[in-house]
RNA sequence: GCCCAUGUGGCUCAGUGGUAGAGCACUUCCUUGGUAAGGAAGAGGUCAUCGGUUCGAUCCCGAUCAUGGGCUCCA
């Protein structure tokens, strides 16, 4: 809310028309009004004040009594003025917010509020004292943080586990026992993160992914940059470019999304961006601009714009302004966008915890509940899909209001079938956030942590809040059902990645997210000609693969590969140039060695990553080539 | 942010109150090999940074920064 006070002699004005959005007024009103020593309080009411009028309503009052008990004027005007914010509320909301302040004034000052939506003469004789005008900006406490944990104080929660069959058994959290208990003994998974979750269970190990990807050439620190912001070597480049390239093909080319990309930087003084920021504990970053009218240099006051926190600004902003129809409905949109939170020092951990990450976002905008539970349904089949397809270890938990649990019960089952899994389930009393029902994909460490990957939430309530609407097929506006998904910040599906190897006697990565997936060792120099066009060979049929030219012992270099988890080790000498038979160690297989041609050996290969991602190697196939970016 | 631990050549680590050492990697040469380390030589370090104590600090003390773990928070 924006306001501009001015102490005046004498104020006066006169309706001279309707704009599209007056208000209806009293026709006993006149149209002429003129008043006698005034505090006039010109008001904007802006996008966002209407989240909490009380809040803004109190601080606003507040104010202007501060400054009307020193000038002690005759009466106050609250004079509504759209011209101090380019940011408007809606009209609707507006009037609120000004009958509010209305009403908050007239209780220690008289008050006469202009009519709303009219265009006005006036004239004003101001004061010109030192306090005749001031200008404020009012915007809402950041106390978001404080007033959630007020909400969500009488939430109560109870767990069961649900199974695939339906059946459900109900858990006790406060008692640890439930970890030995019969339910979870067939669930390992299930009760690690109950572990690691609900009872803070903690190993108090490194998770090895930390030195292992470094070791492995995929991400390192980057000193030059702020901690929690990696870089990313060829190998760890590739194997995110292949996840996101799997994210992107679901979104694109399995759900049709529409694709879009916004601003990374948003305006710190936007009240719809300074509140979810306040819900994220204002843990951004913030960019200030050079002041270009400061001769001397430094920032723009009034300027400051935070990195974006969260996927959702852009889209939602939008949304806001687009046009829709029930008759598009559903709407799908996919974002693949950089996130950042300056999350403190000791809460960053490896590719598990970051200050920068990459989010895959899918929304689906709904006509109703029940449209929004079969989008909810589909993104969370191509979600488990991936997990599956990436082989690392994960738990289902939902989270759900006990009354949509009632009802939708059957649905979740339906799903933790698809899943062939039970799940943890949290009913909450009533609603906590602004989704009724969310579940998450907890991935499992090799220390027995867990992280949140892909998630979807059904929203009952944002679509309100900021304003996204459709038009129904009655012709008015409504508000839609939106699903929030994602596949799940890239970094840690590497994380896991790597984890879930580690866990392994012999660890490797799923072939399809190999670096390098076959490498070709020559005996020596003299069969590399061989070796070359055997490469070329397998590598027009579309598989990575590499020779490892270089000037060492056979062993050694067949020590390198098995250090770089290489899924098929081929050696080539004189046997092979002769026979034709390629004799390919197979790291899947216990490391054991088979005599397969190369066209079995590429058949073997699609075989495997059938119906995923592919990509070229992004380094030189010639390891004599290549650099050494870590040791 | 708080508590604990760590910081020595590109990597993994020894070591000492009198300014440093190994293995690997790198460069050159020899070797032309059959499924986890063939051989030799060379080059590489203000011992994280800044202060303090000391005749003298990489070592002792303090602060800072970075990394890991716990708390908290979270994708």
């Amino acid at each position: 809310m924006q306001l501009l006070i001015i102490h005046a002699d004498e104020f006066g004005y006169s309706l001279t028309g309707k704009t599209p959005v007056a208000e209806e007024i009293d026709s006993n009103l006149k149209d002429e009004v003129c008043f006698e020593e005034p505090l006039v309080v010109f008001c904007t009411v802006e996008r966002g004040d209407e989240n909490d009028v009380a809040d803004i309503v109190e601080r606003a009052v507040n104010a202007i009594k501060e400054i009307a008990n020193k000038l002690k004027p005759r009466i106050l005007v609250l004079y509504p003025y759209a011209h101090l914010s380019s940011n408007l509320a809606e009209p609707s909301s507006a009037i609120v917010v000004l009958n509010a302040l209305k009403t908050g004034i007239e209780f220690f000052y008289p008050v006469y509020r202009a009519p709303f939506g009219w265009y006005k003469s006036f004239k004003i004789a101001c004061k010109g004292h030192p306090l005749s005008e001031s200008s404020m900006h009012i915007v809402a406490a950041p106390l978001l943080k404080k007033t959630r944990e007020d909400v969500v104080k009488d939430v109560e929660s109870r767990f069961l586990i649900l199974n695939s069959d339906g059946g459900e058994t109900a858990i006790d959290l406060k008692n640890k026992d439930i970890l030995n208990d019969d339910v979870l003994k067939d669930f390992p998974s299930l009760r690690k993160v109950i572990a690691y979750e609900e009872f803070k269970v903690r190993e108090c190990e490194t998770p090895p992914s930390v030195s292992a990807m470094r070791r492995l050439e995929i991400a390192d620190y980057e000193e030059n940059s702020d901690s929690g912001h990696l870089r990313f070597y060829p190998k760890g480049t590739l194997l995110y470019k292949l996840l996101s390239g799997w994210a992107e093909d679901i979104a694109l080319n399995s759900l049709k999304c529409m694709e879009i990309e916004t601003p990374l930087i948003y305006d710190w003084n936007k009240s719809e961006i300074k509140g979810q920021g306040e819900s994220f504990h204002e843990r951004h970053y913030s960019v200030f601009v050079p002041d270009e009218k400061s001769k001397t240099g430094g920032f723009a006051v009034s300027k400051e714009f935070v990195l974006r926190f969260a996927g959702d600004f852009g889209l939602f902003s939008m949304l806001k302004d687009a046009k829709i129809s029930y008759k598009q409905l559903p709407l799908r949109f996919y974002e693949f966008s950089k996130s950042f939170r300056y999350e403190k020092r000791g809460e960053l951990s490896g590719l598990k915890r970051l200050r920068s990450f990459t989010m895959p976002d899918i929304h689906s905008f709904c006509l109703d509940i029940e449209e929004g539970f079969n989008e909810y349904q589909v993104l969370y089949k191509k979600y488990a899909d991936l997990a599956e397809a990436a082989d690392i270890e994960y738990a289902i938990v939902f989270r759900i209001v006990e009354e949509y649990y009632d009802k939708y019960k059957d649905k979740i089952v339906e799903l933790l079938k698809y899943s062939k899994k039970p799940a943890l389930i949290e009913i909450l009393s009533k609603m906590k956030h602004y989704w009724a029902l969310k579940h998450e994909f907890q991935g499992i460490d090799s220390v027995n942590g867990s992280c949140q990957l892909s998630t979807v939430q059904l929203d009952v309530e944002d679509a309100k809040r900021y304003g996204i609407n459709f038009i129904s097929d009655t012709g008015e506006k409504a508000g839609c059902i939106i699903c929030h998904s994602s596949i799940g910040a890239i970094e840690r599906w590497m994380y896991l990645l790597i984890e879930e190897a580690l866990k392994k006697d012999i660890p490797v990565f799923p072939l399809w997210l190999s670096p390098t997936q076959v490498r070709i060792i020559p005996v020596s120099d003299k069969f590399v000609d061989f070796a070359v066009e055997l490469k070329e060979n397998i590598y027009k049929s579309g598989v990575r693969v590499d020779l490892d030219d270089r000037d060492f012992s056979l062993g050694k270099k067949i020590m390198f590969a098995e250090e770089e988890w290489l899924p098929y080790i081929v050696v080539v000498g004189r046997k092979e140039v002769e026979s034709g038979i390629l004799s390919v160690r197979n790291r899947y297989k216990g490391r054991k060695n088979f005599n397969l041609t190369s066209e079995e050996l590429v058949k073997e290969i699609k075989n495997v990553t059938k119906d995923m991602p592919y990509r070229n190697l992004i380094l030189p196939d010639m390891l004599s080539k290549r650099p050494v970016f870590f040791g």
